[in-house]
DNA sequence: TTTCTTTGACCGAGC
DNA sequence: TGCTCGGTCAAAGAA
């Protein structure tokens, strides 16, 4: 079995020549990488400026090439549509860093609900229906750490480095892990690879960029899993790519994709906030309540899906004509649903990534559909009472009333009990699972944030915790998930293993946790005691985190999370505040939190007899959360 | 002629 | 009460 080894790039943001403190663990012997080395952290946190562990020649380029086209550097929503950003993956994929536990499968990984691609593209941040996607996290993850480079090269914090390897060891690395890695998953990541790379070295204006742009930006859309389930893509979406682009249609079509539904599009609007119109579409089919919010870049790329309530008829046949979201189905060869059910089809997702298989029914288009599409549906299904979407009910109402009666917030809404708030990096959602399950059943664009936020359920029968999750609007890096409730049973074992057990040092409420990640860098979660002790909140593992918010916890709120001065998250946290402060605090707010920083713990976990250390930090600055709080 | 898209106007909720 | 905003309608135009 593959050592744990792993390197967390302590910048947050770039493996690149950034001053940076780098952060590399390993907790095994046989580490796979020479340039990983087991230093300590304080060795490892004075280690500014030091050779960068890669080659950055390319990612140097590619920052003075990423700043040439933002302006700056740092990567601007909207005006520069993430999925234009002309990233170019990193040489190898982070999960070479991670080894997976013998019977821990990476689609387990692949489905967690945090788990995305943190590249600018805006999926979804609890994609996890998206196994084959969910992979390019490993890739794209470096393209946001490039990107912002600039941003944050001045601080330390903690994230995951890139090594510099080619994919295929990276690919190669996971084999070596007892991982299950289908074919198509590592051929789907390196297809991601291999675009991305095309992308930056082409030029922006390639059709088949375009085409893949609209869909990394819509990685959670129906579209986008109908062409990256593309049977002929299935195994050869790389070759594919690399033979075409005869293989891709006109611009016009190209940039169209399909879910397999019939939309028409009844209206569109300049939403405030955005530069990019939404249009309003409603499935064609008779009393078919569906309907999608699609929002697009100036330049046509898609940078937002956002689907309400459910289809109440089966798919079409992928042979009709399309509106105007669709039509790739034919030369794209959409897999044709074999059960027009979402619901279905979502469990069915769900349950093959427990399996570790990742064949073409995770990600049918009607699977995908099935993500903030049949949720609100199935939701209603179940409401009767409060529980449920209305759709007859005004949304702003009925997220009010949502929020009032389970405690999620919701825009406008004045929810009594504040739920708590844990914070990502993408560095961390990326390899993160809180091991527990969960369904999808809403999907909102709340104001103030483009990116959705997803709402889920404990899948657990009986289980009252939810939560949502973000990504944050400043920083593409960065989720806010928040919790509400507690688990009322042990985190399940994780699907498709055997009973994988470690304890929770975090939540007592579970004594047999097993364990979803291999790796849970989520020192965000972990805080020093003393800081714990100012903090109002509680953080906890994210893979048990709903542990019960006692009556006296202060919840950790969005405005604590936003405030500049809130420095009540260790690592990683500095990528995340980074997206909460304007540039101008930014850097005067890490520099201190720099200094005040220090490793609390380095805390290896013993897992299937192998290791996975996690590093900590807490920063001295803890106690501005709670002033911050009142 | 049909189907679909565009777009300004309208409506209702929230503030 | 008026304004803002998101969502929807429906006429007109395009394909």
């Amino acid at each position: 079995m593959a050592s744990s080894s792993g390197s967390l790039d302590t910048s947050g943001n770039s493996h690149s020549q950034s001053s940076n403190n780098y952060f590399s663990f390993s907790t095994n012997s046989s580490t796979h990488y020479p340039f990983m080395t087991s230093s300590s952290f304080t060795d490892l946190l004075a280690s500014n400026d030091e050779e960068p562990i890669n080659d950055n020649k390319s990612n140097s380029k590619l920052a003075d090439r990423i700043a040439e086209r933002t302006g700056s550097g740092v990567p601007k929503f909207k005006s520069i549509p993430p999925p234009s950003l002309p990233l170019s993956p990193p040489p190898i994929s982070p999960s070479s860093y991670f080894a997976i536990p013998a019977g821990l499968s990476p689609a387990e990984l692949l489905d967690s609900p945090v788990l995305l691609n943190p590249s600018n593209i805006l999926p979804s941040p609890t994609t996890g229906t998206f196994p084959a996607q969910a992979f390019n996290w490993k890739s794209s993850s470096g393209h946001i750490q490039q990107n912002v480079k600039k941003e944050d090269k001045n601080f330390s914090d903690f994230s995951f480095q890139q090594p510099a390897r080619p994919s295929a060891t990276s690919s190669a690395m996971f084999q070596s892990s007892n991982s299950t890695i289908q074919p198509g998953q590592q051929q789907t990541w390196g297809h991601q690879e291999m675009v991305k790379q095309d992308e930056f070295a082409s030029g922006k204006s390639s059709v088949v960029k375009m085409e893949y742009n609209s869909n990394s930006m819509q990685r959670f859309s129906p579209e986008i899993a109908a062409i990256q389930t593309n049977p002929q893509s299935n195994n050869g979406f790389q070759s594919d790519y690399g033979n075409q682009p005869q293989q891709y249609q006109s611009v016009r079509e190209q940039r169209r994709s399909d879910d397999g539904y019939n939309w028409r599009k009844y209206g569109q609007k300049q939403v405030k906030g955005s530069e990019n119109p939404r249009s309003y579409y409603k499935c064609t089919y008779p009393n078919c309540p569906t309907k999608k919010k699609v929002e697009r870049s100036l330049d046509g790329q898609i940078t937002e899906i956002v689907y309400k309530g459910s289809h109440n008829h089966p798919k079409p046949q992928s042979t009709r004509r399309s509106s105007s979201t669709g039509s790739t189905a034919s030369n794209l060869a959409m897999i044709p649903a074999p059960n027009s059910n979402s619901n279905d089809i979502q469990d069915q997702s769900y349950v093959t990534h427990g399996s570790g298989q990742m064949d073409s029914s995770v990600t049918t288009p009607e699977n995908s559909n099935s993500i903030g599409d049949d949720d609100f549906d199935s939701h209603k299904s179940k409401s009767g009472g409060g529980d449920g979407f209305d759709e007859d009910e005004p949304e702003a109402k009925r997220w009010k009333r949502e929020g009032e009666n389970e405690g999620i917030s919701a825009p406008g809404s004045r929810t009594v009990r504040e739920p708590r708030v844990v914070v990502q990096t993408t560095s961390d959602i990326d390899i993160l699972d809180d091991g527990y399950r969960w369904r999808k059943y809403g999907q909102k664009v709340v104001k103030g944030n483009p990116n959705p936020r997803s709402y889920y359920k404990c899948t657990f029968q009986g289980c009252p915790v939810r939560k949502h999750v973000e990504r944050a609007s400043h920083d593409l890096r960065a989720v806010i998930t928040t919790y509400e409730g507690k688990h009322n049973h042990d985190v399940p074992a994780a699907r498709g293993s055997g009973s994988r057990s470690l304890p929770d040092p975090n939540n007592n409420n579970n004594n047999n946790a097993a364990m979803a990640t291999a790796i849970r860098p989520s020192a965000v979660n972990h805080v020093s005691d003393n800081s714990m002790n100012n903090n109002p909140m509680r953080t906890q593992t994210q893979r048990a985190p709903p542990t019960a918010t006692s009556e006296g916890d202060m919840p950790f709120t969005l405005e604590m999370l936003q405030s500049p001065g809130s420095f009540g998250f260790s690592s990683g946290f500095g990528n995340l505040m980074g997206s909460y402060m304007n540039q101008s605090s930014t850097e005067e707010v890490f520099s201190r939190a720099k200094r005040e920083m220090e490793v609390e713990s380095f805390w290896p976990w013993i897992f299937d007899g192998h290791a996975y250390a996690i590093g900590y930090a807490g920063y001295g600055g803890l106690n501005e959360s709670k002033k911050k709080a009142g």
